[in-house]
DNA sequence: TCATATACTGATTAATTTATCAGTATCTCC
DNA sequence: GGAGATACTGATAAATTAATCAGTATATGA
């Protein structure tokens, strides 16, 4: 399986191994947001670093976003169907962090 | 839940998100190993790169050694019972990484 | 007209992570 | 004695990632 590069894993990590993808998708989970209120949602990070992120994601179509033809202008964020499609994978990471915390008690 | 720094995921990500952990515990699925077997198992990196992160995975007891007190000098790492613990998340971020692949063929 | 709000980006620095190179020490075999 | 195998480590350089700061542009309301 892992030659490393190329394979599966890597791949995957390179859609949403970013330091703060994970807060960018977990915030969008029940629904879309403004860029403004993605940023309150996460104020450890400044602007710029989310702006980046939300750049890779669009480019790795898991969220995508809505631009309204308004004055100021308005745009939204959004998870994409293959973006829910990664749900899991976070769950399944969180709960493995969770569940094993105790252990690293020392570190 | 996540307010990121110390949510699951990142302590998961802590333990098993270097470069080359997955390629260690990857090549550790069938049986302990000889560093010299680990180093030839991943030829990409080099022995300090892979010591390297075989000390966080031991320090994360994903892994452990035996020493045996012959000379030359011989040990064998093994993947633990939390080790084991793993798997099924590798594997499914190793599966999303292939089943979407051809999405990202223009990238 | 000036402050404010919106969304976004370029250039640079800082921090983190990987990689390279050279070194330690011990014992065997020729 | 010297070459080779074993396991491992320190110091430093290179590469990658993240953060900071300052800037673009457009329009509203006081």
């Amino acid at each position: 399986m892992p030659i490393y590069n190329g394979c599966g894993y890597s791949l995957t990590m390179q859609v949403i191994g970013g330091k703060w993808k994970i807060c960018i998708i977990d915030a969008l989970r029940n629904g879309p947001l403004r860029p403004s209120e993605l940023f309150k949602a996460i104020p450890e990070a400044t602007e710029r670093v989310i702006n980046h992120q939300i750049r890779e994601l669009l480019m790795y179509k898991v969220i995508d976003r809505t631009i309204y033809a308004e004055q100021p202008p308005r745009s939204e964020y959004f998870i994409t169907e293959l973006g829910k499609t990664v749900f899991p994978l976070i769950d399944s990471l969180d709960d493995w962090g969770d569940k094993n915390r105790e252990i690293y008690g020392d570190i």
